[in-house]
DNA sequence: CGATTCACCGCATACGATTGCAGTAATAAA
DNA sequence: TTTATTACTGCAATCGTATGCGGTGAATCG
């Protein structure tokens, strides 16, 4: 090959070259790479003419034109708050693999779990329209869906037990029954007491329903959740080493802490480690998500796991159904069961 | 709000229907909008009508419009191996930072080490031209490059020290430098003799390289590399496990290893503690990138860290000072130092 | 042999926004 | 009063593709 040290942009291939080359008309090339040729015949010479003028070329269908006149975009965009946390990843992995099946691109933002994030995605979408769009969203409303729906014609699919858009189809965990279930095992089978909960701010639907799983499973076994048992955190591994710090740093500190993610969790680990205690005979640690470091620490993290490559592949594959038009009825709500991983850390 | 069951797309509200109801030409709306009302006057009144009706219908420029036109995508393009690899959390977030930052939305592609999965990015992109493209590749060529580059349009950049493309900007670690300084300073600092590699296949350009580094620090030390140390994974914390067990299966096992990266050294980590031996007194492990889990796990991990962060926020500037036609000189080679983490595992 | 049918192909328009050019009215200059 | 200038606005072409509609030549039918 010759590098030139400044290749000029060659004036993209577009079909009227291809017509040109193939002595025919542009709308012909269109039939025969649309295949359309079913309906309006094209002569097989032709047909070859043209093909041979396309390989010659190298030609590629621009994208751009067919969007303008309506056709789709074979583009989705997946809205999560940070691909630096590791829960997400098996949850976007699966949507690309989905997408990719289906010849489409795939544009990720994050939100940073903050609702602007969460807007200015809209704004982003409405500007330039996606066939799909998949989201994990913490504070968009209903009403936001419905501008979103409106405005685009986009199918929409989301993760998160608070949507109930009529339109919109979800997948969720099963997360307040687990931390339940969690909770009540960590009293009635390992005989904790005291029991601490790092938790986030309530504007989280999925926080503020794990904190109420919480305390309901504390109330029905009749144990008391004492002050400063219940800390706040950020869903960072930094907010968990300092939640468990606070915690620690009380005059009668917990047995055991619960903990609304594994970075949290692992973050107490870390603080534990730091103050010279032992998981879990001194402090006992329970997460949530299940990401692979769980696994990968000493002790191993017990944790509750949560399935995000099988919820991303539930929830592409109900998009791409409503993006085919092959469904196109209410929106659907799949339920997947959480289940807990009893390892070492409690 | 009203949550209409069926929310028809509301017809998209265009440029037209502005100025119908502005009761203006639509150019004329254009050029409000657009700000080119500074070089062709508009008056005062009018714009004031424009201004309002857009605000009135909720006007949001479409994209696709302008695309065709030959105007800037807002689109950026990135090409990594896996997103569910930890290193290219922090490269693939600075780089949505940056490109956030210029108002543009990124779309991300997974080739899964694959040439096929290389190739097939290139054709995508050529079918959907963006402004930019940002990539992780481990066996495009030049010439592909080239042909990128000239059907496109794009501007480009990439990690990787052994692209060399004239006008593609390029960020690399000096991980051969590292290579053979961690290797150095297991034979000199912690005694070892006996060291294996945990490498990959010879095609991918960096780990032929680190594999050199390894072999030329044993030898430049005089010391051997014997018949089973040179053992091969898949970058995959399992086929690191396996290496390891492989190793440690020999008549005389290795009592360092030294892992291409630190998925691959933390499931040698593993391996290790299920054959019940000690790290690092029985087989001392280094890693290479330090992502997160590389301080979580016990004994933490003696790795070399690599900053895919900066090197992300590196390219990310580079690509849109090509994009914005700040720059448009030749291809920029930036190295990023890497740096040996000595912890407990080594 | 005239009329109908059919196979095949091109013309022209539309999608939504930008922009060169032209046009109109009002004002300024001659 | 005529001309030149300015301030403002509209017309129309354009980007690349899909598609309704119309046209042409040949074959078939009555």
């Amino acid at each position: 090959m010759s590098v030139r040290s400044r290749p000029q942009r060659s004036a993209p291939v577009t079909m009227r070259d291809v017509a040109k080359l193939a002595h025919v008309s542009q709308s012909t090339v269109s039939r025969v790479l649309s295949g359309s040729s079913d309906l309006i015949p094209i002569g097989d010479e032709t047909k070859a003419r043209v093909l041979k003028a396309v390989k010659q070329l190298g030609y590629q269908p621009n994208l751009h034109a067919g969007i303008l006149r309506g056709q789709k975009t074979q583009l989705i965009a997946v809205m999560i708050a940070d691909i630096g946390n590791a829960f997400y990843h098996p949850l976007v992995r699966a949507v690309q693999d989905v997408a990719g099946f289906h010849q489409y691109d795939v544009m990720i933002a994050n939100t940073d779990h903050m609702r602007d994030g969460e807007l200015h995605f809209c704004e982003s979408i409405i500007r330039r329209p996606v066939d799909g769009v998949l989201m994990v969203p913490y504070h968009l409303t209903d009403a936001d869906l419905d501008r979103l729906i409106e405005r685009t014609g986009a199918a929409v699919a989301a993760m998160g037990q608070h949507i109930e858009h009529p339109l919109v189809d979800t997948v969720f965990g099963s997360d307040d029954i687990s931390v339940f279930d969690a909770i009540t095992w960590l009293i009635h089978v390992r005989g904790h007491q005291r029991i601490g909960f790092i938790g986030v701010t309530q504007s989280f639907a999925a926080g503020a329903r794990r904190r109420q799983a919480f305390e309901q499973a504390m109330q029905q076994a009749g144990v008391t959740i004492w002050p400063g048992y219940m800390q706040q955190g950020d869903w960072s591994a930094e907010s968990g080493e300092q939640a468990l710090r606070a915690m620690l740093a009380l005059q009668q500190p917990p047995t055991a802490v619960f903990a609304c993610n594994d970075l949290m969790a692992l973050g107490a680990m870390e603080a534990a480690d730091q103050l010279g205690l032992r998981v879990p005979q001194d402090i006992a640690i329970v997460g949530f998500d299940d990401i692979p470091p769980a696994s990968w620490v000493r002790p191993r993290l017990t944790t509750v796991a949560q399935h995000p490559g099988h919820m991303g592949d539930i929830l592409a594959r109900a998009l791409f159904e409503r993006i085919d038009g092959e469904y196109d009825g209410p929106g659907r709500r799949y339920e997947v069961p959480c289940d807990l991983i009893v390892r070492e850390s409690a």
